[in-house]
DNA sequence: CCTCCCTAGCGCCCCCTGCTGGC
DNA sequence: GCCAGCAGGGGGCGCTAGGGAGG
């Protein structure tokens, strides 16, 4: 079987429900025994993945990465086309971008304010604290949001 | 087929700053 | 003028999923 069909093959799978691997701490199941162990090592506290610039140890080599880029490296490969803001992640490129367009997907259901990024409406949800169930609007805000995307 | 590793993505929380209205 | 409350912008980390590569 050529590599590509290999891929494809695995590739189908993630279309299905199988996740044989279940954390027998919280009964939450997996499709990969890696992401079984990563999922276990954050209950137990396990990081292995450890900064040899600061004390700080991570879950994931992934992590480990992304903060050795914000505090060490400060490399940041993800560059805003109309100014000089640059990122390390792609998300809070996103995220800044929407500063240049003016777009607000996250929109409070219980008056006219809409927020560039899922935190800001949360935040502003405790201004309506005492007056509503705060959780269920910022729920259904976030879920027009998707409802938007799909 | 399995595992490791990297990347992408979503989420959460925090900090700093500027604005505004009440005192 | 001072202060508190609020929103905007951004930094940093937690965690999971998808896919390339190699054993």
């Amino acid at each position: 079987m050529s590599s590509c069909c290999l891929i494809y093959t695995r590739h189908m799978k993630s279309h299905t429900d199988e996740r044989p691997h279940k954390c027998h701490l919280c009964g939450r199941a997996f499709r990969t025994v890696t992401l079984l162990r990563n999922h276990l090592n954050t209950h137990t506290g396990t990081r292995p993945h450890k900064c040899t610039d600061c004390d700080m140890a991570f879950v994931t080599s992934g992590e480990l990465v992304r903060h050795r880029r914000y505090k060490h490296t400060h490399e940041k490969p993800f560059k805003c086309s109309m100014c000089d803001y640059a990122s390390v992640e792609v998300s809070k490129l996103k995220r800044h971008i929407r500063s240049h367009t003016g777009e607000r997907p996250f929109q409070c259901s219980l008056c006219s304010y809409a927020s560039r990024d899922t935190y800001k409406l949360k935040r502003h949800m405790r201004t309506h604290s005492g007056k509503f169930d705060t959780f269920t609007a910022f729920l259904h805000a976030t879920q027009n949001y998707n409802v938007h995307l799909l």
